[in-house]
DNA sequence: GCCAACGTTGGC
DNA sequence: GCCAACGTTGGC
């Protein structure tokens, strides 16, 4: 891919992980495993967006998490690939989410585009994660939290993927 | 469906 | 710039 070319370990140590939730019922993993990649839309919340517009690099590996679910649950990964841009549902008009106030000229809400990785061996969830001390200060299981997307450490990244091959 | 927690809005 | 009212998120 063009604008995927090896990375060094020099930019791979820089790389951030990020973890994104989706209601199953709206986008699922298994939707984005069927349609390759998608565009993160539908962001209305500054936080997450300043992340995608600012801190997401192509590249960033992505913990794909089902929310408001049976079980929520990290069920996948995923990888950011392409540049922040205007999400184009603020200029809909007929969208849910356009809003007037947005233009074209200063658009208000950023997105990025992320592609499927692969499914999890198995889902980790949420119980799961709460049960493990190492991963009790993940920005995920704080008290009020309501980020739809947001940073993970390395160090729970890893501890994460390590449970999955168990 | 409940509700805690937080973000946003808008009057003043 | 304060803050009450309202809306949203998301686990349970």
């Amino acid at each position: 891919m063009l604008d995927c070319p090896p990375m060094s370990t020099a930019a791979k140590s820089t790389m951030n992980h990020w973890l994104m939730k989706s209601e199953p019922d709206v986008f699922s993993i298994d939707d984005l495993a069927s349609r390759g990649r998608e565009n993160w839309d539908c962001i209305r919340n500054y936080q997450a967006r300043n992340m995608m517009r600012d801190d997401m690099r192509i590249g960033d590996e992505i913990f794909f998490y089902h929310s408001s679910c049976e079980q929520p649950a990290i069920v996948g990964i995923a990888r950011v690939c392409s540049q922040p841009y205007p999400d184009p549902t603020q200029f809909d008009r007929t969208s849910k989410y356009y809003d007037p106030k947005s233009t074209p000229d200063e658009p208000r809400w950023i997105l990025v585009d992320v592609e499927f990785v692969r499914k999890l061996e198995r889902p980790i969830t949420l119980v799961e994660i709460k049960s493990h001390a190492t991963l009790a200060d993940m920005i995920l299981t704080r008290r009020g939290n309501r980020l739809s997307i947001m940073p993970v450490d390395q160090r729970h990244w890893d501890f994460i993927m390590r449970l999955t091959d168990r």
